[in-house]
DNA sequence: AATTACAAAGTGGTCTGACCACTCATAGTT
DNA sequence: AACTATGAGTGGTCAGACCACTTTGTAATT
């Protein structure tokens, strides 16, 4: 017979296999899953078993579970554990900065597939954009659709990752200097020039550190 | 009496805990925590409550467990849980397109790293990869050793995820005129020439894709 | 005295069964 | 028709029991 002795960790099989089940039943966000008594039996555990592994999935944010109700596939962006990591995980500076280096990778990536992307820079939002610059803006939308228009979708995800590991790297209320880098750069993805815009970006993260560290 | 059925998940209520105990005794990295029983006789919970805090951080990376030996504080900048998000972002959006345009904006960035960062051009490193272009070798692992060099640990991590679903993205044999771009590229990274590198990282990149239509 | 072999204690891994608290649908009552 | 009570289903927690494994101490052997 078939040795059970798995030297594997059950719980992150059953990982795997809820991953699986998710994907195969295609259950949406929102979507419910089967009771932890249900996956006991389907997956041939136990229950304590199969609950170890739905709650480090919702502590990682993916699932959401309500007494009484169930357990449901959650929009990981809603997760508030990123704040609990950064204060377990992200002490280290040297990982801020790593998060940081690969986040501006992903928005320079964007800005560049747009500069070289015509039908990305017909959007008439850049203009709408410059204009909502007078009025008090987050600047962080303006990455985030910036790189929604890319159309990255994975590089989205990850950034989106990325970006509630780093805490607050996007102050929202800009400054003169700011505004007019932010203009000129979404002006210059208008047209497409991407050396400029790349310019541009790099000039505004300059800004960024600098009022950061007063 | 308090009553401690709080709607509060109390697992949630132990990870915090656990946070403090951890600060509170001053466990470094590797070090050993208390026994699980002795973790449950402490926090007043049950033994199931404390394991099911203890695998949620174990799945991030933040713990590790030994069997017969204890659980123990991990170097969390195995960033485990990059990699376990991936593998469940990336069942909805297989795009190839999207891993290869993420890659090459994590590539982009090393090389622009390295040539505005002096210590790194200074390894002897790029000299010894330019003779050895004249062998047989695999274009991966020169792209591989500049995220490394980057020294973007985090970046490296997710590049080496993507590549994995990217397939095989960079051919291992050379024509003439690829061996001319890289030998171009590793001079200008070699001096810091971010515009000249990027270029040649571009001119480069078209003549894989064509190689690839061929 | 040194080495080996074995037993015991300690630890994580898993299962079972039992309650509790909560939600919801519904049968029953007014 | 509106309201109420009930029960089924679900997640939350606990206690106790094994198992598999590692470490450690001790007794037996050399």
């Amino acid at each position: 017979m078939i040795p059970n002795n798995n030297s594997r960790k059950m719980f992150l099989e059953i990982v795997k296999q809820l991953r699986q089940l998710i994907h195969d039943e295609n259950i949406p966000v929102g979507g419910k899953l089967p009771s932890e008594r249900e996956l006991a039996e389907r997956l041939q555990v136990g229950r304590s078993t199969v609950r170890e592994a739905l709650r480090s999935l919702e502590l990682l944010g993916i699932i959401e579970t309500r007494r009484g109700e169930g357990t449901f596939l959650s929009d990981f962006r809603k997760h508030q554990l990123v704040e609990l990591l950064s204060t377990f995980i992200l002490q280290d500076s040297r990982s801020k900065k790593d998060v940081h280096t690969t986040m501006h990778a992903l928005e320079k990536e964007a800005i560049r597939t747009i500069c070289l992307t015509e039908q990305l820079q017909k959007q008439s939002i850049w203009d709408a954009f410059i204009d909502k610059l007078q009025e008090e803006m987050f600047q962080e939308d303006i990455i985030r659709e910036i790189i929604i228009i890319s159309n990255n979708r994975l590089g989205l995800k990850i950034w989106f990752l990325l970006k509630q590991f780093a805490g607050e790297p996007y102050r929202s209320l800009m400054n003169v200097k700011e505004k007019e880098a932010w203009k000129m750069l979404l002006g210059n993805l208008k047209v497409g020039n991407e050396q400029q815009a790349i310019s541009n970006y790099n000039e505004w993260k300059l800004l960024m550190n600098r009022g950061e560290i007063k």
